[in-house]
DNA sequence: GCCGTTTTCGGCCCGACTGTTTTCAGTCG
């Protein structure tokens, strides 16, 4: 049972709760314990092995959640959710992603009407037996009749490249009305995170009205959902939901720190601000004068400022997910630097028309070259990948000689000769050593057999990484973020490997992978591993993709010494050779 | 149900907007 699986049932049992009515902070001890047991390093299920109290480590994990996170990795399943789904049906619950139905009004829908899933609430609405309800008017049946229709369109959330590349469009947008001082996206978008559910952005002017008007009239928009005074909720016809909040100038640092979050961020930083006598809004950081109970503002006008009131430096917003960046400030040690785009000095892993590649050797390098970079990689697929026109030895050999002619011809850039071989079902790689030896750069991945049991693919991907001639091994988790799960892997032994053997491990930022995640990077170079943060690119466009493995690597913690690409030439050869 | 420089009980982040009310509960982020 994977830590996802886990984290789900705890969001189920504090759903169902939530409906009975139970103490709302047993509710929320369960969605704290979810969140942190999604995002912690490590899977329950190796720390049960190993020892069962450790589970105790992760915050918010309790003696109660510890016992219940045992029972479901022994059985694979939990009694007491069993209990309460009698009660409370998968199908139900999907009910509490409908925007603008809560717990309250859901358990009031099936204690009244006998709701039980998306179907039933339709028909009800439809009938006009919604309204019908005390405290319920037909304001409320519309509102839910738009919202399963936008349940239906679009469930989940959109990747990270797609929301940075909206955004952009709509700030660009509000920026040509005139009418505003200051435009910044907050929310999951600042923090890079690698899906966004919806996008905020931070406004001052001193034409709100106009302004909220303006924003209103953005092209696309299927409907106004909410229009404030400070703020004004807009979904676009594709079913996205942008937020503009009218800020006041002055308190613009708060109000960032606020909207960029994360929420359990934010309720870290407020739970430090009231120990000592301070309280933080979006307002600013107030300090309580006793007696009154007022507040006397402190901090407002900057980030660095509010930070600082709280006695710590300034915190970057890739990192604020409450995952330790909090403590870290507070003792003066966050990562001096985290990795900069303009750090990377090359590209390692790209394909050109060889094999799927659009773009030809020469086009591939010059482009990096007008990018600055100082070296790329061509590394084309081998056989294996049919459906990629992979390469066999004799295309091989060939295409070596046509990299080393275009290094000698193209001046200004090293092209480094190089592959992408596959890892075969046993561990084999695709090509034999007398091959490989011949390369400057040896990149090893999978790309088939994705479903086998822990052991055997860990021991696979071992097995690879023990080949003298892998310098990296690509995309390691295998995970497409919306359409395919990781590989059943154990990380933690592939890192210890990896450093063992001196082998880099990719952070790919093509398409949906973005692997190593966030988390991953941060496990591995915790290991002491060397990363290389590549954008595996199929045409001379998704060179640019390099921005979102490095946003990607700095929420993992990620500093330019971590990375091997940010190296010189001569030195990152040297780590290439220092193996076997 | 968790947690502890207010420490084993008694707290647990804070404010805006909406709809249905007429003073507020519910939802959201």
């Amino acid at each position: 049972m994977t830590n996802k699986q886990i984290s789900d049932i705890f969001v189920q049992i504090a759903d169902i709760l939530e409906i009975k009515g139970e103490n709302i902070f047993r509710v929320r001890a369960y969605r704290q314990a979810a969140a942190n047991i999604l995002t912690y390093a490590r899977q329950a299920s190796d720390i049960c092995r190993e020892d069962p109290e450790l589970l105790l480590l992760v915050p918010g994990i309790g003696k109660d959640l510890k016992e219940k996170i045992v029972e479901m990795v022994t059985t694979g399943k939990l009694k007491k959710l069993d209990e309460l789904s009698k009660e409370f049906s998968p199908g139900f619950l999907e009910l509490l992603n409908l925007s603008g139905l809560g717990p309250k009004t859901l358990k009031k829908l099936k204690d009244e009407l006998g709701i039980a899933d998306i179907n039933d609430l339709k028909k009800a609405c439809e009938e006009g037996k919604i309204a019908s309800l005390a405290g319920m008017g037909e304001k409320t049946e519309e509102k839910l009749l738009e919202a399963i229709e936008y349940h239906k369109k679009t469930e989940g959330r959109m990747l990270f490249q797609e929301a940075y590349s909206l955004s952009g469009d709509v700030l660009a947008y509000l920026k040509r009305s005139g009418y505003f001082k200051k435009l910044e996206a907050a929310g999951s978008l600042r923090r890079g995170k690698e899906t966004v559910g919806d996008i905020d952005i931070l406004a001052v002017s001193s034409e709100s009205q106009k302004a909220m008007q303006f924003f209103t009239l953005y092209p696309g928009i299927r409907n106004v959902i909410s229009k404030g005074k400070k703020k004004t909720s807009i979904a676009l016809e594709n079913g996205v939901q942008i937020d503009l909040r009218m800020i006041e100038d002055k308190c613009f640092g708060s109000a960032l720190v606020y909207f960029t979050g994360s929420q359990a961020h934010n309720i870290k930083l407020r739970k430090i601000a009231k120990k000592d006598g301070k309280k933080v809004s979006e307002y600013g950081v107030f300090r309580i004068n006793p007696g009154s109970g007022k507040g006397t503002a402190i901090a407002y006008r900057t980030e660095e400022d509010v930070y600082k009131s709280l006695g710590m430096a300034w915190i970057p917003p890739e990192l604020r997910e409450d995952s330790g960046e909090v403590e870290t400030a507070l003792e003066g040690k966050l990562p001096g630097s985290l990795i900069k785009l303009t750090d990377i000095k090359g590209d390692l892993h790209v394909h050109t028309n060889e094999t799927d590649g659009r773009n030809t050797i020469e086009e591939m390098a010059l482009a990096a070259k007008n990018k600055g970079y100082e070296y790329i990689a061509i590394t084309d697929h081998s056989k294996l990948v049919a459906v990629a026109k992979g390469m066999d030895e004799t295309r091989l050999l060939k295409h070596i000689d046509r990299i080393r002619d275009a290094d000698n011809r193209i001046k200004g850039i090293k092209i480094l000769v190089g592959v992408e071989v596959d890892i075969l079902k046993n561990g084999e790689l695709d090509f034999s050593d007398s091959f490989l030896k011949e390369l400057d750069i040896v990149i090893a991945a999978v790309h088939s057999n994705f479903s086998m049991d822990i052991n055997t693919q860990t021991d696979r991907i071992l097995r690879a990484l023990d080949n003298k001639f892998v310098n990296i091994l690509a995309h390691p988790s295998g995970r497409l973020i919306t359409k395919r799960s990781p590989l059943e892997l154990d990380m933690d032994t592939v890192f210890r490997r990896a450093k063992e053997n001196g082998v880099i491990l990719e952070v790919n930022t093509h398409g949906e992978r973005v692997d190593l995640s966030d988390v991953n990077s941060r496990r591995a170079a915790g290991i002491g591993v060397k990363l290389a943060i590549n954008t595996d690119s199929h045409g001379v466009e998704q060179l640019d993709q390099m921005m979102f493995g490095v946003i990607s690597a700095r929420r993992g913690w990620i500093k330019r010494e971590d990375v091997v690409n940010t190296l010189p030439l001569p030195r990152m050869l040297a780590i290439l050779r220092k193996k076997g």
